[in-house]
DNA sequence: ATAATAGTGTCTATCAGACATTATCGG
DNA sequence: CCGATAATGTCTGATAGACACTATTAT
């Protein structure tokens, strides 16, 4: 099929005139998703934008790939370092994947940006340190930014109100149709990619009012958090939220955290300890209880699978789901 | 937390003296995984590449994304229409989705070019019309390019070898081990977009020898695969396969050709019917049955579902999962 | 002592999958 | 007629979830 005379030569010639400043530039930027649990709350790694555009307003911490430098992941690694700063050896630590891209022509108003969206796991992690761009970075605790990202229940903490029981803690089984779905919950379980780029941005150029966030930033959040709920079904993922050993009451809260619905302890023990490979006993005991009592948990630290089978499947969400 | 004494006056003079080409320039691609079944084969979509770099190879259809003009959405809609040579009304029968980033600084010889890479499942198509810079277009064979990218089990062709029983085909329940699963295996079976972007490149530059394709568009190609496999577990996409209506059987085929084992025709038949929105009659008739006989099959359409619930798991994948 | 928790046991409805059966069609 | 297929029925093992129970710890 290739014409194999003198390709070589040709490309040669090709690339020595070849002007990378030939077309209409596109920016290329990295911005990450980094979640972490603090105080039994999830909270999001935020800086403030030190200049313009949209000098003042949260964002999510990245910056422009530097061309011809680095790869995406090596990119949005270095933001989350810069952001964070953290040292390589935490930063081992925290899962990095990318989310998706989003590209909308003026999700900028200084340009047209593509932004290669990323998410991040991380651990307990001490204080942000704001970047060189930055005014300052914080966690925020996502209770404080909007409701819509939150899950299909009504349940914003999962330990305050009447405790319900069965590990998906339905009770009577299926819950109640509640709040008629909002086109939100379309997004896709496996994977939302498909609805992340180019969408005509409705709060873009003008950044998120009601959040304060900056550019798209609130609806990649969204999108984050969404594929988060996702990722821990079927990856062990919700372990890199922990330290090295963890109990599994304290890998319960982390999922009842993320999904914004209690768990039934009993059910979930049994079935985390069923599925291979999820965790590995230490053999070790935890050195106290729990504030208010009870036996000291046994501690487990993260084991090999790199995919859960069986699934954790997330509480019924039939009626969401059309 | 927003100065709001004149932010607006701040904003505008800054856009006015930004210069968008005041850094090293990244280009934006868009290329298209476009998956059809022809003949009981997959097939993708690939197009003879007319001038460097790697004139002659093949690759996946895309191109640059028109700065300021189209989201990546539209991008990668337009590519495939170009390359296709269809009008809207048979591309509004195409799935389209994002697949992942691709942007390893050394992909492309040229520049460092970060691509946005899409996802397409259509339906049987007319041959392929070869676009502007490209030199051929043709629907490829998956069989013919390379054995990396198939499915953990040895089955190439479903229907070939001695039916298996069962939904899952597996006769005595669990499949063997077979090959100690490829490090491909660990594509995640929710998405797998984390393995996408920024790979250090093993056939970057250079293009992939073995199977001819220019960039790293195998790698594209693999990814995309493994997407497609675990697409239509959680959603109702097999159907973008198929024509308007369809028989159960025909839909069967779908997913033995996609994940490469044969399933237990009674029992997909039943398990279909039961997932409510993933198909619904027409209470019409096949106006001829199967070129080997058999009743007439009823007709259905694609339902209202946009997620299946519960989803139609693929075979065990116990042992390849670690 | 009280209350909450860790961990285990058990029961039931549901479901995946193995297997069987009947009716219908093409060759 | 023969063989393959569509569609349905039935059985079994596994599992999710409801529920109960014991032992252990903090307050």
């Amino acid at each position: 099929m290739t014409n194999a005379k003198d390709d070589g030569q040709r490309e040669r010639e090709f690339l020595a005139e070849y002007d990378p400043r030939a077309f209409d530039p596109i920016a290329v930027t990295v911005d990450v998703v980094a979640l972490t649990l603090r105080a039994g709350l999830l909270h999001v790694l935020a800086v403030e934008r030190g200049g313009p555009p949209f000098a003042g307003r949260w964002a999510l911490p990245g910056g422009f790939v530097q061309a011809g430098r680095e790869s995406l992941d090596a990119a949005a690694a270095r933001e989350l370092a810069e952001e964070t700063g953290l040292d390589a050896a935490v930063l081992d630590r925290v899962h990095l994947e990318q989310l998706g891209s989003y590209g909308a022509p003026d999700r900028d108003p200084r340009m047209h940006v593509v932004s290669v969206a990323y998410l991040a796991f991380a651990p307990d992690l001490p204080e942000a340190q704001a970047g060189s761009d930055a005014a300052g970075a914080a966690w925020l605790p996502l209770e404080a930014i909007s409701g819509a990202e939150q899950p299909q229940t009504t349940a914003r903490r999962p330990f305050e109100q009447g405790r319900r029981t069965g590990i998906y803690g339905g009770g009577t089984g299926r819950r109640p149709p509640e709040s008629s779905a909002s086109d939100r919950s379309d997004a896709d379980a496996a994977t939302n990619a498909a609805r992340s780029a180019g969408r005509s941005a409705e709060a873009a150029a003008s950044g998120d009012e009601e959040s304060g966030f900056a550019f798209d930033h609130r609806l990649i959040l969204a999108d984050g958090l969404e594929r988060a709920r996702s990722r821990i079904e079927y990856t062990p993922l919700a372990t890199a939220f922990l330290g090295e050993t963890f109990t599994i009451s304290e890998l319960r809260a982390v999922y009842e955290t993320v999904w914004g619905a209690p768990l039934h302890a009993g059910n979930f023990h049994r079935k985390v300890l069923s599925v291979p490979g999820f965790v590995e006993s230490t053999g070790q005991t935890a050195s106290r209880a729990g504030s208010r009592g009870g036996p000291r948990a046994r501690l487990y630290r993260a084991g090999d699978a790199r995919l859960l089978h069986p699934a954790l499947l997330r509480p019924d969400r039939e009626e969401s789901v059309r």
